[in-house]
DNA sequence: CGGGGTTCTGTTACTATATAACTTCCTGGG
DNA sequence: CCCAGGAAGTTATATAGTAACAGAACCCCG
């Protein structure tokens, strides 16, 4: 099997949970849009833009730039997808259609293996509530939080 | 005075511990290196690289992007400036050369003003903390942490 | 003094990432 | 039918970052 964050079965449900969301918030998942979307989720590592158009080519040979970037803008929207700044690249959002924070974006931290390129979502509280305090602290109103962390997965430190 | 994180004074100030660090590292301040920290000391927000490639140009006309790329690779390594990875740009570190963390690199987290584009560098113990808490609990070894937090700086809190 | 290494800078060319601006297509409402 | 709005196509361009090699400056050693 060629997919990484689960099976073919498991990617369906994936899209499907991601198309009745985008029903509920009254926004269409385009063909497009589910494309885009499919190429990220079975990617086993966050692509970058230029990796998501390559593939999105081979089902869409006219796409350029716009073609991927805007589908990318919408998916961030709907808080599917993440970008995780320090490699300009994108990954699934490993909490959605499943629970709670089903809709738009919520607060999450990455922790990117620098030997194996593996990216694990985290969603800490703590994390969250030390940075708003420390934010208030010297009168800052806090928005969004870009939380990335590189270091040394379990599986990487546990061969060496 | 067109100075932004302080006086001509401070800045020569910065300049002369910038270089007593690196003399001590055993590292060379050359004058294009210090023209680039220069650079990024006066400005009021943090400045992309093509940016003070502009400004070195006056200074340097034959100045091409490896010039400043080289050089803000050396004051990074040096814990002299810092990168804002959602901004693509380059700011003084705010605990350069006066006191305790005086040398390389040390852990800090961003707060930027969406409004005025000011960048407050804060430290805060407890924010480390939590993150490396967080990353223990998955079994992944923690290294550098970029942390940028978007919101509204006092300053312009209190004007609206 | 004359190599010979190292470090720093100059220079050219290129790759990678992202967006602007305008057009075309489609769909649903009047 | 006509139009408004959203989505996608298309072309061009802006912005960010790097590779690769050449030249200069310096220091160390013999
Ligand atoms: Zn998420
Ligand atoms: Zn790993
Ligand atoms: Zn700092
Ligand atoms: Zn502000």
């Amino acid at each position: 099997m060629a997919a990484g964050q689960g099976s073919a079965a498991v990617m369906e449900r994936r899209l499907s949970a991601a198309e009745a969301q985008c029903a509920r918030a009254g926004v269409q998942l385009t063909e497009l849009r589910r494309q885009v979307l499919a190429l990220v989720l079975e990617a086993e590592q966050p692509l970058g833009a230029y990796a998501l158009l390559d593939r999105l080519k081979t089902q869409r040979p006219g796409a350029a730039p716009p073609t991927v970037y805007r589908a990318l803008d919408f998916l961030l929207e709907q808080g599917l997808i993440h970008k995780v700044e320090r490699l300009n690249a994108f990954v699934g959002c490993a909490g959605a259609g499943h629970d709670h924070h089903a809709g738009h974006q919520h607060a999450h931290q990455f922790l990117i293996c620098r030997q194996c390129g593996q990216t694990i979502e985290i969603s800490d509280p703590m994390v969250a509530r030390a940075l708003a305090e420390a934010a208030s602290r010297v009168g800052f109103q806090a928005g969004h939080a870009v939380v990335e962390v590189e270091g040394r997965c379990a599986t990487c430190a546990a061969v060496a």
